[in-house]
DNA sequence: CAATGTGAAGTACTTCACAGCC
DNA sequence: GGCTGTGAAGTACTTCACATTG
């Protein structure tokens, strides 16, 4: 069941950083640990044990003063109030390696992001099986995403056809994408894009190698 | 060659945002437009003009007044100031299929970003071949880092091994690691890690959908 | 008395607005 | 005339510090 948040605008950063710590905490409940505090449960996600209250404080207390937090309690909280209690549907255009490799993601399965369907334009694939998906063809996706109601879709394509992915996603009626081509996409306003891409971290990482190089060079002036 | 940045502190944010200035310019190269303000560039990206403005001002004066920037000087000035502008040779351990679509990532290859060798601790997998790569045992490792002078490692194992598998690379060398595993991970301070959790995404994305439904419920008062 | 929940203070990032230049 | 480069203003997020409570 869900309970609306306690305060209006919740920062995307606080999303993301929830998702984080159920992926800790489920860990901490295979090791059949039921109590944490938020300062350990901080430091395993690399934040402050104050930002962990205070993401929580959004939705509510869960907490207990002097304690800490009920593990599972702590997971149902969040899961609950971010909506991923429940099981949801998704669809996959562009069955080529990453495709295939994001279809057979167990993990998936197992936090409720069910696939139900794949698809891709390339009529030399159409008609064959994909870890027992049949490929389908894209005319054949607005029926499904009707009949299952799916509002997420999977853009697994090469970047030139990541935008046509997306339209035919957008005309079939669902209202998130989540994009691992490497290209942007443009959609109405309503609909919600995250992208998956680990160039940018990539990046990030080569940046940060370089920076502690030329630091340990010039550490005497400003 | 490499240009020390102007700024001292760099955010975060900025350089995962030039990592997809460079995504969107070079699919402006292949159309062949050599010319480009910054407000179309930062449409294309999903952000303002004047961030895209202040993200490169931040490692150097690049563009032409009343004109805009040249393509082609724009990705040679930021892949230069990043670093990434020359080859860098990784190791990944955990050859799983996720590990198997990585190795077979084209776009890594085209950005300069080489596997360089495979590791699995599993002895039925060791040996055999997974695209051309032979898998190595983890002993194999440490040599193969210093010989080529690898810096970044990817981890694709399963969660349960990823901190193994981290603390495999620190010691044999490494300077960042880009873990695939859905497993937060401990190592030194002076070791970069960036996650790519697409969990997390997909959080955000149910998040958004659900608060789409409730908000237009109760439109009413605070 | 230990750890939560939270206003208030601090910090970091983003956007504005316009001078400077082509 | 149009667009860049940039201080100054604004906004959003994070951390502190402590009153509160089991």
């Amino acid at each position: 069941m869900y309970t609306p948040p306690k305060s209006k605008h919740i920062p995307q950063a606080t999303i993301k950083r929830l998702a984080t710590y159920v992926q800790v905490l489920e860990s901490l409940q295979r090791d059949n640990i039921d109590l944490v505090a938020s300062r350990p449960l901080a430091e395993a996600c690399g934040v402050q044990g104050s930002q962990v209250r205070k993401d929580l404080a959004y939705f509510g207390e869960f907490g207990i003063r002097g304690v800490g937090y009920q593990v599972k309690n702590l997971i149902l909280a969040i899961t609950t109030s971010l909506g991923v209690d429940h099981e949801w549907p998704m669809v996959l255009l562009g069955v080529g390696n990453l495709g295939r490799a994001i279809i057979n993601h167990i993990g998936f399965h197992a936090h409720g992001f069910r696939i139900q369907a794949i698809f891709d334009c390339d009529p030399e694939k159409i008609g064959k099986t994909a870890h027992g998906f049949e490929i389908l063809p894209p005319e054949a996706l607005a029926p499904i995403v009707a009949m299952h109601k799916i509002e997420i879709g999977i853009v697994t394509t090469k970047p030139n056809s990541a935008q046509l992915a997306a339209d035919t996603l957008v005309s079939a009626g669902i209202s998130a994408i989540l994009n691992f081509s490497p290209a942007r996409i443009k959609v109405p306003e309503s609909i919600h894009v995250e992208y998956v891409d680990f160039f940018r971290q990539l990046y990030s990482l080569v940046f940060d190698i370089v920076r502690d190089k030329t630091s340990v060079w010039d550490d005497n002036d400003s």
